[in-house]
DNA sequence: TTAGGGTTAG
């Protein structure tokens, strides 16, 4: 058994006697996170002087012990530092003893609470065998018996404790203890104080505000309500104050019916809710999705004479982005100023984040460039929203400019910082630049979470580096990160552009098993990687487990599985999907006719219905329309966008069209001269294999039309006059 | 004293 040589007279300030003091030992290692045993103590009196006995299985160098005074003779509180529990005693331990005569032995941690003791015991006693021999002066090693930590009262103290409610009263200040809990960002131990003080019944009124705060900061809801009860009952006045951050409590835990019904019951009570009230509750209201009565309370509001403010309309911007509503938080935006309001850095937030949403990164950037030219402070969020909108709109040159202007500027750059401009680099297909962001965050110090890793991982998978992707992945589980479904769909589908349909569904597998939520993305991404393998059969069953299970099935789902069938040669499952999606009602977009027409043509089935199709497409897809409409102006057709199978169809409605004007043609325009813009094949190897694919083409035909690369422009082919005029004066019926 | 803004996947 592990024995730890903390002392509690560390609480103890020199010349002052503690009063109370909250602490907290954390166990493992330095990092806070880890487990944590709370308590309290003080030298009040043997009923409060120690409830809860500390537990612990952790070799003694890995502890460290902190902890701080809440109160003391005069009214103060301060942080305390991390009191290393190291068997030496430093300095002020000597002190500490002298003063306060606190035996060296103290903190023990011993025995599991009973029911769980067979599970650690053997834990512990291998612990036990790596740790150092702790220093024993008072303490021996005796794992049988759980020993409480602190010390008895002195007599003195005993003596004083009698009056001991009088005593906390005047000793303890919630209001410091608050203070204490702001400055160390850590509310709970504040909480066992408070706790501690409702239940004696010492806690006074006038601290009830205080203690709310503390409730409401550490995440206890029912606490401040509990709070609020308390101070009714002993008579003390509520006020909105009171009953605001109870509301924001339970509406941040998303305990909605019970924030409504409060918000209800101070009115009752003859409390008229101020503006902060308002906020919270339209606020609340957003976030339930219920529109309506949202906009009602906000009419309320001004009906009851509280005007809304900037924090109202940050809010209201800020909710209504965030369920998909960016369009109508602009126009709140755009309308502030008109309200006598003046933007602050927050609402400029608010509207970046908005086009974030929209996927405005042009408007972004003129709100960030106004911000700049009105003298608005951009600070680390301001920058992170606006990278944030230039990775969601493509732009990685943009987001890597802010991210350099940012050093420039002296602004800090944080995870959130690298992680936006990675995110920017992933969709922009720079994926060495996401990995060196990464790298640099290393050397920099800059810690790395979860959402960095996906990010980078993703970065790894738009450009099939596979390998470096599962690295990534792997190296996560190194570093003691955790893996959460998006990591897990990243690296999915990093296996699925590297061709790696395997790794793929072990992956999916695993997350299975680990009971990660497995969404409509997380199988789109796994069914693309059974398609790039071929394993269509495969796909189809986890296309068909999504219906079982009830996942939304989206137009990428079924491009997905579509895909796989047109890859596995099943032309006619690809159709069947395809029009599957009509039934459903899924909007096919550019991807899915694509896929189901190459599937169609690779197979040399249905002209008839490919030719259909692609009247459809010109119909629907503003390009294609587009690109027909310049054609029959120009006699210039792009096929950037058409799959090869696409061009040949696109061919043979260019000829089909010729057929038609035949006649006209020697009169209007004697001379024809018809242009194809293939692309110059410098970019990627489609564009070659789409000249080809043409030239191709053409040649087939009785007699064959020979097309030349165009002088001026290499990534034109120009069709031979004669050639043309042979080819109509042969076919001059149209063709199918 | 109480309410507001930023990062990831097909």
């Amino acid at each position: 058994m592990l024995i730890l040589n903390c002392r509690l007279y560390n609480f103890a300030r020199e010349g002052k006697t503690a009063t109370m003091c909250a602490w907290t030992i954390h166990l493992g290692t330095q990092r806070p996170q880890l487990t944590r045993v709370h308590g309290w103590g003080g030298n009040y009196g043997r009923q409060l002087n120690i409830k809860r006995t500390l537990y612990c299985y952790q070799p003694l160098s890995t502890c460290y012990f902190r902890g701080y005074e809440t109160g003391t003779g005069p009214h103060t509180a301060r942080p305390r530092q991390n009191i290393s529990v190291d068997s030496t005693p430093t300095t002020s331990d000597h002190r500490a003893t002298k003063y306060y005569n606190v035996p060296q032995k103290d903190i023990v941690c011993s025995e599991l609470r009973n029911h769980k003791r067979e599970k650690y015991s053997e834990k512990a006693l291998t612990l036990a065998k790596h740790t150092r021999t702790v220093r024993a002066n008072t303490t021996t090693v005796d794992g049988n018996n759980p020993v409480h930590i602190g010390r008895k009262p002195h007599r003195d103290e005993n003596r004083k404790s009698g009056n001991r409610k009088a005593y906390l009263k005047s000793t303890v200040s919630v209001k410091e203890l608050l203070q204490t809990a702001k400055h160390t960002k850590d509310y709970s131990e504040a909480g066992c104080v408070v706790d501690m003080l409702l239940d004696s019944g010492t806690l006074q009124t006038k601290d009830g505000l205080n203690a709310i705060n503390i409730y409401k900061q550490s995440r206890q809801p029912q606490k401040c309500l509990r709070t609020l009860e308390y101070v009714r009952d002993k008579g003390g006045r509520l006020t909105a104050f009171h009953y605001n951050p109870c509301i924001h409590a339970l509406s941040a835990s998303r305990n909605y019916a019970k924030a409504h019904l409060l918000f209800e019951a101070m009115q009752r009570h003859g409390i008229a809710p101020d503006v902060v009230t308002y906020t919270t509750v339209v606020q609340m209201f957003l976030k339930e999705k219920n529109m309506a009565k949202a906009m009602d309370l906000f009419q309320d509001m001004s009906v009851a004479g509280v005007e809304p403010n900037l924090w109202t309309y940050s809010v209201l911007m800020s909710e209504l982005s965030k369920s998909g509503q960016w369009e109508a938080a602009m126009r709140l935006y755009e309308n502030l100023e008109s309200k006598g309001l003046e933007h602050n850095t927050v609402t400029y937030n608010s509207a970046l984040k908005a086009c974030a949403e929209g996927l405005q990164w042009g408007r972004a950037i003129s709100i960030f460039n106004q911000m700049g030219m009105k003298g608005i402070e951009r600070n680390t969020i301001t920058y992170n929203t606006t990278i944030s909108a230039c990775a969601k709109g493509g732009q990685w040159a943009k987001a890597t400019e802010l991210f350099e202007e940012m050093e420039r500027k002296g602004i800090e750059r944080n995870t959130i910082t690298y992680s936006s401009t990675i995110s920017a680099c992933a969709n922009g297909g720079q994926w060495a630049k996401a990995v060196e962001l990464f790298d640099e965050m290393k050397r920099k110090g800059i810690e790395r979470n979860t959402i960095t890793y996906s990010s980078t991982i993703s970065a790894c998978a738009n450009d099939g580096e596979w390998a470096k992707a599962a690295e990534l992945f792997d190296e996560m589980k190194k570093q003691g990160l955790e893996r959460d479904a998006i990591t897990y769909s990243s690296t999915i589908s990093a296996c699925a552009n590297g061709g790696q349909w395997v790794k793929a569904v072990e992956l999916f597998d695993e997350m299975k098993k680990k009971g990660l939520e497995q969404d409509n993305i997380t199988y789109s991404s796994t069914i693309s990687a059974c398609g790039m393998d071929r394993q269509w059969r495969r796909a189809l069953d986890l296309f068909n487990e999504m219906k079982i299970k009830g996942i939304d099935r989206d137009v990428i789902t079924y491009n997905a599985a579509i895909t796989a069938c047109e890859r596995g040669g099943q032309w006619q499952k690809a159709v069947a999907l395809f029009d599957e999606m009509a039934d459903v009602k899924v909007e096919r977009n550019e991807v899915s006719y694509n896929t189901v027409v190459q599937a169609l043509g690779a197979h040399g089935r249905g002209y008839a219905r490919v030719d259909s199709l692609y009247e459809e497409m010109i119909l629907k897809f503003a390009a294609f329309k587009k690109d027909w409409s310049v054609f029959n102006r120009t006699n210039k057709l792009d096929l950037h966008g058409h799959s090869v199978y696409l061009a040949q169809v696109a061919i043979r409605r260019l000829l089909r069209k010729l057929q038609k004007k035949g006649d006209s043609r020697s009169a209007h325009n004697a001379k024809l001269k018809i242009v194809i813009v293939v692309g110059k094949g410098n970019n990627s190897v489609g564009d070659t294999v789409l000249r080809k694919a043409v030239q191709a083409q053409l040649h087939t035909l009785t007699p064959p039309i020979v097309s030349h690369t165009l002088s001026d422009n290499t990534g034109c082919l120009g069709l031979v006059q004669t050639d043309l005029d042979n080819w109509l004066a042969q076919n001059a019926k149209v063709i199918r």
